[in-house]
DNA sequence: CCCGACCGAGCAAGCGATTGGGCAACCGCG
DNA sequence: CGCGGTTGCCCAATCGCTTGCTCGGTCGGG
């Protein structure tokens, strides 16, 4: 029940929110996990929400700002689900569990975001104004890694795990099904799945004795 | 041992191997594997080569055959694997742990395939040209399921177990790493990753009494 | 002397971005 | 009520550049 409000990126201008300049937010988006950033053009922009696309520069100043601003909500939206989550329990175990489901429900409204992430990161990566990126990974990491470490001193984790290569598997595959939405409902919904990847994650497919 | 050579896709030229083409199409599977397809230019490719970007067009007719000869080589080699993979076995989980292998080591030699499937499956998906990839992708299903539901039956598997979300699971798990190599060598080699998804797999992360 | 490999120049189409202006809805003020 | 001004939203047109691709010509090894 802990809000932590601490903004993590920072947007230059103040940007204010309108219910249209969300509505192009959110058609900017769907193209962007379809296509990829770079693959989208401002025109495709437009056609999706009926407009020209000079009339866009009304909303947002370039093509990169409406990027800039999918990219900081998620992330930001990460980071309080994940400070909150190891903050209300001292069990590793059950950390780790808040962080699958608090991904779980992240992910959902945000794919655009991380289907951003994944095709064009060497794109943003390089570009100063998107520098919080790194900073923000650096943090989901450690977070995971520290449970992970937890998890073997109590003993509840094989002792042979290695934290950063399990780290890097979970966390993608927790990214996994937010891709599966993209030509239609799929037929598992978010609770489903992390369901299914905590039974995978924490008995395996195999039946034990 | 079984090397069954049915081929799968249809390349409809002839597209006489030269040295210096399987190099181009080398430098080109880097750059759409960093950028993806679309955002990839033909100018860049040329660039790495050290030609101009006309000079491409002597030894392909098209940017879109580049992809399509890296694509369907890729495709080829993956189902090649399955099948020798489930031919050699009639145990489950023998069969399934052959298929992560076979699969490890063709994935490492195909990251600029596997990249433009996950970043520009959208764009080749909707040509005709491209209309194998459906056809080869649901190859690649039916055999994991099999596998999976067989399991099931001989007790091996747990019989809660949802085949389809398994295998799409587990395929885009094995998918993954791929990936790391991009920036530089991670530290981890394909056989370490193998092991370690195939533990994860059967056992968990947890200790089992 | 041929021929595969490449150059150099350029094409039409499309790209991101910018500008100036129009149009309706709303505002406070008389 | 009605009027002048402001604001939010969008169009039309255009800029300088990049895109995939074409094509006649050049060069050097066999």
């Amino acid at each position: 029940m802990v809000a932590i409000m601490t903004q993590v990126t920072t947007s230059k201008k103040a940007a204010l929110p309108s219910e249209r300049r969300a509505h192009l937010i959110q058609l900017a988006g769907d193209l962007f996990a379809e296509k990829g950033f770079r693959a989208t053009t401002v025109r495709e922009i437009a056609d999706a929400a009926g407009i020209l696309s000079g009339s866009l520069y009304h909303h947002f100043d370039s093509k990169e700002s409406i990027g800039d601003e999918i990219l900081s909500a998620f992330l930001d939206d990460v980071l309080v689900g994940y400070r909150a989550a190891v903050s209300e329990t001292d069990d590793p175990r059950a950390a780790i569990e808040s962080i699958v489901r608090s991904s779980a429900a992240t992910l959902n409204r945000h794919r655009a975001a991380l289907a951003m992430l994944e095709n064009d990161w060497s794109y943003f990566s390089g570009q100063p104004r998107f520098a919080y990126l790194r900073k923000a990974m650096k943090e989901i990491e450690k977070t995971w890694v520290r449970q992970l470490e937890r998890g073997k001193e109590t003993g509840q984790f094989r002792a042979d795990l290695d934290a950063r290569l399990t780290y890097r598997l979970l966390r993608d595959i927790l990214w996994i099904p937010t891709f599966w939405r993209q030509g239609q409902g799929s037929g598992w919904n978010s609770d489903q799945i992390a369901d299914g990847l905590l039974r995978l994650l924490f008995d395996g497919i195999t039946t034990h004795p």
